[in-house]
Order: C-alpha cells, then sequence, then structure tokens
DNA sequence: TTCAAAACATGAACATGGTTCATAATGAGG
DNA sequence: CCTCATTATGAACCATGTTCATGTTTTGAA
C-alpha cells in the first residue's frame, strides 16, 4: 500500500509546480512584482497550501536560490573533475559561471537578493543551511584541485592555504560580473567587451599567482580557443 | 532678507537628521527593522514631513548610500593623487577600500541591497542618478592612474582599455569583500585571515598584469609594511 | 498692525500585500 | 456508510508604506 508514498510525491510535485511557476513569474514580471497569494492562484491553489511548503516570502526565495544553486554547483563539479591540466579547469571555472550566469539572467539577481540581510536573516535557518549545504561539495572540489596543483609543483601557495587561494579566482568572476551587472555602472565604464574582459583577468590571476602553464595574456586567439573548448568539452 | 535661506538651510538641516537617524536605527537595529513612521517619531516629526524629502522608503535608503558613497569616492580620490608610484596608488586602493567597509560595518550591506532590483527600480530616477554621479570623478581619477601606468611603461594594457583594466583590481577587491560577508561562506571555508588574503590577491592580479615594480608575493613582512604605510600616510 | 494667500506640518485614513486560521472538503480506515 | 484525521481554502487579519484633508505657520502687501 504506497498510499503515503504517493501523497509524499504528489507533496514534492507540487512543491516544485510552486517552484516553476514563481520563477516563471519572475522571469516574466521581475523579483518585485511577485506576489504570494497571485503565485498561489496562477498554480490554481490557495494561498494557505502555498504556506504549508514555505514558511514565508523568503524562505520560498531561498529555496528558488537553493534549487539553481544545485545545478551551479553540479557543474563546477565536472569541470574539476574535468580530464584537463589544474591551470585549465581553474580558468574553466570562470568560463563556466560566466555562461550559467547568461544562460539564466534571472539567477545572479536573486542570489543577490536572497543574500540581503533583510531576506537571508528572514528565511528560515533549515532553508539557509540548506542552501548553504549545496556549497559543501564544490568547496571540497575545487580545493582538490588546487592542492593536486600543489602538489605537482604548477603553483606555489606561499603563506596561503588552498581555500584561500582559490577564493582570489572565485572573487575576480563574481566581483566583476557583480560590478557588470549592477546598473549605471555599464554605462559608467566604457567597456566594450566585458565577457573578455572577465576571462582576461581570470588568466591574468591565475599568472599572477605563477600558475603553470603560464598563459599569454596578448594571446587573443588562443583565449578565444580555449573558452571555445572548455564550452564544447564541458557544457555540452 | 535671508529668509529664504534660511529656510532652505533649515530644511536641509532636517534632511541631515533625517538621514543620520535612519542611519543610528540600522546600525542598532538593523535594515529590515527601519520604519518610515518610527523613524519619523524619532525624529520628532510627522511622516508626512518625511516624505517631503524622501518619496519613498527606497529613496530615503538610496539618499543614505549616496552620502557614504561620497566619502568613499573622496578617499578613492585621495588615493588617486597620493605621491606614490602607479602600483603603489593601485595596490593602496584595495587597502582603503578595505578599511572603509571595516570602519562603516553597515554601509556595504546598505549597498548591496540598495543594488538589488528591488530597491534600485523603486527608488526616483533623480536619486539614482545622483548615486551613480559620485562615480564619475572617481572612475576618472582612477583611469587617470592606470593610464599614468601605461605611459610610463610600468603596465601593458594589450588588448584592455584603461578602463577594463581597472576592473580587475575593483573585481578583485569588491568580490573578495562580498564572498567574505556573505553569510555561511566565511563558516564554509576556511580562511583564518582574510584581510591578507584581500591584500595577496590584489597584489598577485597586479603582479600577473606585470604592473611594474612587481611585488614579491611571499614576502609577508613587506606587505605588512607597505599596508601600515599606506594607512599612516593615505588615512591619516 | 492686519489680513489674505501661500507654504508647510500633521497624523488619521488608506492601500497593499504578507500571513493566519476558522471552516469546509477530502479521503483513509473501520 | 460512517468517523475521524488530514489537508485545502480564502476571507479576515495585520503590519507598514503612502497619501491627503485639515489645521497651522509664515509671508508680504495693504
Amino acid at each position: 500500500m504506497g498510499t503515503r508514498e504517493r501523497r509524499q510525491r504528489e507533496r514534492e510535485a507540487r512543491e516544485q509546480l510552486f517552484l516553476d511557476t514563481a520563477r516563471r513569474l519572475i522571469r516574466e514580471e521581475g523579483l518585485m512584482t511577485l506576489q504570494m497569494a497571485r503565485l498561489a492562484r496562477a498554480c490554481d491553489y490557495a494561498t494557505g497550501t502555498l504556506y504549508q511548503h514555505f514558511a514565508s516570502k523568503e524562505d520560498l526565495l531561498v529555496a528558488l536560490a537553493t534549487q539553481r544553486l544545485g545545478e551551479h554547483c553540479a557543474l563546477f563539479c565536472r569541470v574539476a573533475n574535468w580530464k584537463a591540466s589544474t591551470r585549465e579547469r581553474m580558468f574553466a571555472l570562470t568560463v563556466v559561471d560566466e555562461c550559467f550566469s547568461r544562460r539564466h539572467p534571472t539567477y545572479s539577481r536573486l542570489m543577490q537578493y536572497v543574500f540581503t540581510e533583510v531576506v537571508w536573516e528572514t528565511a528560515t535557518q533549515e532553508r539557509r543551511e540548506r542552501l548553504t549545504a549545496e556549497l559543501a561539495p564544490v568547496v571540497a572540489s575545487i580545493t582538490g584541485v588546487v592542492e593536486e596543483a600543489i602538489a605537482r609543483g604548477e603553483v606555489h601557495a606561499g603563506v596561503l592555504s588552498a581555500e584561500e587561494l582559490m577564493l582570489g579566482p572565485w572573487a575576480v568572476c563574481h566581483g566583476m560580473q557583480s560590478l557588470l551587472q549592477t546598473r549605471g555602472m555599464l554605462a559608467q565604464l566604457a567597456i566594450s567587451a566585458p565577457r573578455r574582459t572577465i576571462y582576461v583577468h581570470a588568466q591574468v590571476l591565475l599568472n599572477g599567482l605563477n600558475w603553470q602553464p603560464l598563459f599569454d595574456i596578448g594571446d587573443q586567439a588562443g583565449l578565444d580557443a580555449t573558452v571555445e573548448r572548455i564550452e564544447r568539452e564541458v557544457l555540452a
């Protein structure tokens, strides 16, 4: 008698429906106009039913972010296990991250909002933990790449731990995207090729770490080829 | 007869009172509990009076951010005009930024929130423009440093424009601070010395750009001395 | 000094939208 | 078919941002 299980499955399917619909509404009408009552109605459920799944609006947003973050982290893990040099893998993280953001335009805005004090502190502890839990495996994977590079002598960590070391590429990638997406910033600066700028600076940082084999920063064609190869082999 | 002027001055003083009190309330009780009615009451004014200064709550927040951003940019301009090598000045930007964030702990959280779609799009166009206007001089100053370095042959821009080039150090600094302040991130990673990590990566990036004179990344004492000197000479 | 008009301050009323909960509907087990 | 537990419902509730009719103050001319 699988009654219990069937109910459970139905419940999960409904939760997914709420999340998918919320995502659609956000995509179509923006984050700020998302309304709990309208979301429930759009799914043909009452408001109260929605609240059986999510303790608050903030909770829903964190859940939404967690789901996409899961996909995001899965991509990173794939990069970490990619058959390529440690240097290429480190760079591939940036490429993959940039492509993921481009494929999901509302994702980074949602993330930015979710990590805001106003949202984060209002969400349930459980939701917050479930989000941060997504990070653990990816941190482990990437730390693994860094440690492999250190062991092979392809990079010299110096005073930094493996985790402190990987924070650099992460910061370049995250910071650059954050700046470029901030309205009124791109207008201020004359950035003709934002993607290329991100990639170049990612390579610059790795060169600065003396991560072997060094990349010739002036080699535009080589950079394009590398990016193209990563997209082909990792994002297929 | 300076009646007109007196009224104007009183009006500005009141606006400042609102802003200062808002800042205090945010510092004491957090961003999310800030209430317009309570803020007005705390200043011994009616709610409506507050709305004669700020079109909405979001407007108030943008105004608040603009004010601090003004101080922040002034510091950056001071760095740009500091009597030191271009390399030292570029690095000093990171140091000054980090110190400023530390001195004003609620500032970066406010900024993060203000640049959120939900807040930014809700604020008046005028307020937004006034905020972005603060950036123009600082972008010009720093671009000037970059161009000076290029002219002196202390750095080779390659395919990047001066503005694209300066985006790198900016992104490292901003991205690193953003990551470190994101709750549940620091817990995940074992970062023992966040400040040092920021500084090292800033130097790494500049080395990667081949920005002369190169810095010995392993030289912990030299780094400390440089930071100490910047704090003394620029932040005095 | 007086007074009409303009400017301004007030805070109760309003509007919006997140959240709850009394009630109704459902369906499982007997 | 009945009973009871579980779940769905959506109108009512509540917190807060915003407005606006009203009262007050200031201004400048008579």
